[in-house]
DNA sequence: TGATTAATGCAACTTAATTGCAATAAAGAT
DNA sequence: ATCTTTATTGCAATTAAGTTGCATTAATCA
């Protein structure tokens, strides 16, 4: 693993995180920085902050690769481990829930890891 | 909704989830038919079976789509509501889990529904 | 058996994501 | 500050999953 440099569209990447505290698809990132830098770039960039911990990544429902801040283990929300994300269905905004799903045993079974999808209601469109 | 013919295609589809009773992925399939029928085929027979709650589907951690028996609401496991699917890193092979996941309360935020990708070793391959 | 219309195959298309490669620009050394 | 190294970028082309339009075929039911 190489050094990440800190080049223009790198910056522009991480503001993007910084400014919307939610997890971003890769299409509103290539769509937002269109003007800024070409696709493959996007891609990329992400691919690079996801191996270095400062992202971390999951595909919803609809099997596009979104992106959130902190890795997987990572305590950025005081999460631990895995952590559940959300889709509001009425804003279309996606977050990490800094909550924890218990993983019931099952008999014979080995868990190494768990993805964890709610779609509903966000705190700004629950009425 | 019309009704659902019971074409050669159809029943072929019907069986293969009746022979394995897993999770399948839509690639998958369209594979294992490439001689008997097209994958546009696949496709729409995949999607009538699932509007009419024969099937269900989710999209694994790849962002590929899968498929399984019995509707999301079904009892066809003894699993009333989300249960979670699991993919055995070892031998691939995808199933419903007859677990409940337990959701916790998340203060402003309604829940509508979740879903829960596990993977793990699966009971032949875990030693 | 015939009429109705669901279902199929084929070709073309869309969209997300990936790859190769030459050109560019950070980071560290001199 | 300039040079050197090599990570990073843009562009074009490609792959892969899934979709659409349309003419043809074949279930279903009267």
């Amino acid at each position: 693993m190489s050094i990440i440099r800190k080049t223009k569209t790198v910056k522009l990447v991480l503001q993007e995180f910084d400014k919307l505290n939610e997890a971003i698809s890769v299409i509103d990132l290539v769509e937002k920085f269109s003007k800024k830098m070409d696709k493959t770039t996007v891609y990329r960039i992400l691919d690079r902050l996801e191996d270095s911990g400062e992202l971390h990544s999951f595909v919803d429902q609809e099997g596009l690769k979104r992106y959130a801040r902190g890795g997987v283990n990572s305590k950025i929300d005081n999460v631990l481990k895995s952590h559940p994300h959300f889709l509001c269905e009425d804003c279309g905004t996606s977050s990490c829930l800094p909550v924890k799903i218990q993983i019931p045993k099952i008999p014979n079974y080995s868990i190494k890891s768990a993805e964890h999808f709610l779609v509903g209601q966000c705190e700004n469109c629950i009425e």
